[in-house]
DNA sequence: ATCCTCCCCTAC
DNA sequence: TAAGGTAGGGGAGGAT
C-alpha cells in the first residue's frame, strides 16, 4: 500500500498512528467520565506488549493501560517494557527467558491497588515457584460454619461515604484550609479508623455481649449443676491484619513469600502494617515506606481497604459470639479480642483455640493466634509467644517454667511499657545494661525503687508483671465500659494543617467543634471543660518538615476552660475554642495541629 | 487527705 | 507526596 511509503517505515507508521488513537481514546474516555478524570499514570514508562490470548482480552488490556499513562506496543520490540501473556510456547520461553514476560493481572491488580505492583510477583517464567496457596478473590462467605448467622444488623453507612468522597477529592492536594479537608482527612485516617472502630465496638457489642453471656450462662446452669472449674483468659488476634486482609485482593501475591505491607504511598507514607516476611529484613510497622524500601527493595505496598477490615472483623466477631462459650468477652481492637472461659483441664483450651483458630482460617482466609493463660498479662505474652499463626498456652502453675519464661521476657513485650518507659529503666540500670532488657534483668529493683521511679500505682503494677501478677480483671473493665463510659471527647490533627491567617483557624476551628458536638450527641453527652490544644513548630525544626504535610517537631500548647453550664451547643463551644486560641496565641503559620477536647460529661 | 489542672504515656 | 487519632491511666505540684 503506497499510504505507508516504503516496508520499513510501515511499522514505524502504523505505531505511531496506534499511540495517536490511544491518545484519543484517552481523552475522549476523560471526557465521557468526568467524576473520574483524574486516571493516576501508574504505567508511565511503561510500553506494553500483549502476546496471544489472554483474561481480560487485549483490547481490554490495551485500554486499560493507556487510559493509566500506559503505551502500547502492537509488535514486540526492544523499546517494549512487559510482554503480557499466560502461555507461551517453549521456543518463545527461552526466547523471552530476560524479559519481563508477566500475567494481565500484573495490569488488573496495579490499577486495582493505584499503583505498579512488582512486576516479579505476576512473572509468568517463575510463576512455577510462586504457586503455592490460592486465595479466591471474593470477600469470604460465612457458612461453613455451624449456627451462622448475622448478629450485627445495623449496616453501616460511613463505607459508602468514603467511596464518594475518594471519587469528588481524588488527586487534589488539600490541606485544613479546605472546608472539606476533616471529611476527607479522617476516611483516610488508619488511626481515626482505629479509634471510631474500638470506641464503636466498646459501646455497641460490650451490651450485646452481655445478652448473649446471659443466655448462655443460663443455658450452662441448666446441663451442669455444679461448675467449679477454673477460668482461662484467652488473648486472640490477627497476624498483621491490614496486611493480609488487603492482600486477599491480589490471589497472585503469596503472602507466606513476599514482603507485603499496607501504606498510603510511597516515601515518607507509614507503614501501617507489614507481614513476617517483611520483619525478618527489619521492617517495622511505623516505619516510613522509603526507609524499609531501602533495606528491602521488592517491598510491595498495598492499599487501605477499610471496607474489608470492617467486614472481616464482623465475622470475626459474630463468629465468637454465636458459637463460642465465654465468662465474659472484651473487645480490645478492631482484630484484637479478650476472652474469659471455662476450663477443666488445659486440653480443653487446646481444643478450643484450634478450633477457633481453624473455624476463623475458614471464615476469613485470614490466621490468627491464640495466647492463653490464668491472667491479661500472661495471656497477652502468651500471645506474643504464639505470633504469628500459633498458639501457645503458658501453664502458670508450672512455678519454675513461668520464672524461666519471665526472665525471658523482653521487658517491651508488657503491657503499658512504651519508648520512654524503657529509657527509664535504662537510666536506672547505668552502664550495665543490656539491650534489649529483658525481665530478668530487672528482677533485682526492689518494690520501693520502682514507685521511686515510676510513681505508686505504675510502680507497683510493673513490679507485680516481674512476677506475673496482674490484677487487671476483664468482666470490672466491662462494668467500667457500661456504667462508667466516656470521660470526654476529642478531636486531634496534627496532618495537613496549615495556615497563614487567623481567619483561617477560626474557620478550622469551626469545623473541629462542629465535630466534636456530633460526636457528643451521638453518645448524648453534653460537657463542661473544653481543652483546646495546639501544636507549634519546634523552633528550631524546618519550615517544611520531612514528612509532607506532617507536623515535624513541634511544641504542644494547651489551654481549658470552664464553661458554666454543660453544653452540646456549637455556637457556645466554638465561641469558647476561638478564646482559647487567642490566650494560647500562636502566630497561624507555626501551628502544625489542632485538637479540642470536652472532659466533666 | 482530696481534688484540680496540666501535662506525659500507652495502646490499638 | 499523604492522610502522625483518641481515650484513659496516672504523676507532679499546687489549691482547697
Amino acid at each position: 500500500e503506497r499510504e505507508f511509503g516504503d516496508y520499513k517505515s510501515y511499522f514505524v507508521n502504523k505505531q505511531l498512528k496506534q499511540q495517536k488513537a490511544d491518545q484519543e481514546f484517552v481523552k475522549w474516555e476523560q471526557k465521557r467520565n468526568p467524576n473520574n478524570k483524574n486516571y493516576i499514570p501508574i504505567f508511565k514508562n511503561c510500553i506494553v506488549y500483549i502476546n496471544g490470548y489472554t483474561n481480560p482480552n487485549s483490547q481490554t488490556l490495551r485500554k486499560l493501560v493507556t487510559l493509566y499513562g500506559g503505551k502500547y506496543s502492537s509488535t514486540e520490540n526492544p523499546m517494549v517494557t512487559h510482554i503480557i501473556a499466560t502461555k507461551l510456547t517453549p521456543r518463545k520461553l527461552t526466547l523471552l527467558k530476560y524479559r519481563k514476560v508477566v500475567k494481565p493481572e500484573w495490569i488488573v491488580d496495579s490499577i486495582k491497588n493505584q499503583n505498579l505492583m512488582n512486576w516479579r510477583i505476576y512473572s509468568l517464567l517463575n510463576s512455577k515457584t510462586f504457586s503455592g496457596t490460592k486465595v479466591t478473590d471474593k470477600i469470604p462467605v460465612h457458612n461453613n460454619v455451624p449456627n451462622q448467622k448475622k448478629y450485627f444488623d445495623k449496616e453501616k453507612t460511613c463505607n459508602q461515604e468514603h467511596q464518594v468522597q475518594k471519587d469528588s477529592t481524588i488527586s487534589k492536594n488539600i490541606d485544613s484550609k479546605d472546608p472539606e479537608f476533616l471529611k476527607y482527612y479522617f476516611s483516610n485516617s488508619r488511626l481515626h479508623h482505629l479509634s471510631t472502630w474500638k470506641s464503636d465496638l466498646k459501646s455497641e457489642f460490650v451490651e450485646k455481649a452481655i445478652e448473649v453471656n446471659l443466655q448462655q450462662n443460663n443455658l450452662l446452669k441448666m446441663k451442669t449443676s455444679v461448675s467449679t472449674s477454673n477460668s482461662i483468659v484467652l488473648h486472640i488476634d490477627f497476624d498483621c491484619f491490614f496486611a493480609k486482609v488487603s492482600s486477599l485482593n491480589y490471589p497472585n501475591i503469596d503472602f507466606e513469600k513476599f514482603p507485603v505491607c499496607v501504606s498510603h504511598g510511597s516515601g515518607t507514607s507509614d507503614i501501617s502494617s507489614c507481614n513476617y516476611v517483611c520483619r525478618k529484613f527489619g521492617i517495622k510497622n511505623g516505619m516510613w515506606v522509603q526507609n524499609a524500601k531501602k533495606i528491602c527493595p521488592n517491598l510491595i505496598c498495598l492499599k487501605y481497604n477499610f471496607v474489608n477490615y470492617e467486614k472481616i472483623s464482623r465475622t470475626f466477631y459474630d463468629y465468637l459470639l454465636q458459637n463460642i462459650q465465654f465468662n465474659s468477652i472484651l473487645p480490645v481492637s478492631i482484630d484484637e479480642v479478650l476472652l474469659d472461659v471455662n476450663c477443666e483441664s488445659k486440653s480443653d483450651i487446646d481444643i478450643l483455640a484450634e478450633k477457633i483458630r481453624n473455624d476463623i482460617l475458614q471464615l476469613t482466609k485470614c490466621t490468627i493466634s491464640v495466647g492463653a493463660s490464668t491472667n491479661v498479662l500472661l495471656a497477652k505474652l502468651s500471645l506474643k509467644k504464639a505470633k504469628p499463626n500459633g498458639y501457645f498456652f503458658l501453664n502458670s502453675e508450672d512455678h519454675l517454667f513461668l520464672e524461666t519464661f519471665l526472665n525471658n521476657t523482653l521487658v517491651r513485650d508488657l503491657p503499658g511499657v512504651g519508648r520512654s518507659t524503657i529509657e527509664r529503666f535504662q537510666k536506672e540500670l547505668g552502664s550495665n545494661c543490656l539491650n534489649p532488657i529483658k525481665i530478668g534483668n530487672i528482677k533485682k529493683i526492689n518494690k520501693g525503687r520502682f514507685i521511686s521511679i515510676f510513681g505508686n500505682k505504675t510502680g507497683s503494677k510493673f513490679y507485680d508483671y516481674t512476677r506475673g501478677v496482674d490484677h487487671f480483671s476483664i468482666s470490672k473493665e466491662i462494668n467500667k465500659i457500661r456504667f462508667d463510659a466516656n470521660k470526654s471527647v476529642s478531636i486531634d490533627v496534627n496532618w495537613g494543617v496549615r495556615f497563614d491567617h487567623w481567619k483561617q483557624v477560626e474557620t478550622f476551628l469551626t469545623s473541629l467543634s462542629q465535630e466534636l458536638v456530633n460526636r457528643m450527641k451521638k453518645i448524648k453527652k453534653v460537657g463542661s471543660t473544653l481543652v483546646l490544644k495546639i501544636m507549634k513548630r519546634a523552633p528550631n525544626a524546618p519550615v517544611v518538615p520531612p514528612k509532607f504535610l506532617g507536623m515535624g517537631e513541634c511544641v504542644q500548647l494547651s489551654k481549658s476552660s470552664k464553661i458554666g453550664l454543660p453544653t452540646n451547643d456549637v455556637g457556645i463551644i466554638s465561641t469558647e475554642a476561638k478564646c482559647l486560641l487567642r490566650l494560647i496565641n500562636c502566630n497561624p503559620i507555626e501551628i502544625r495541629g489542632v485538637g479540642i477536647q470536652m472532659k466533666n460529661l
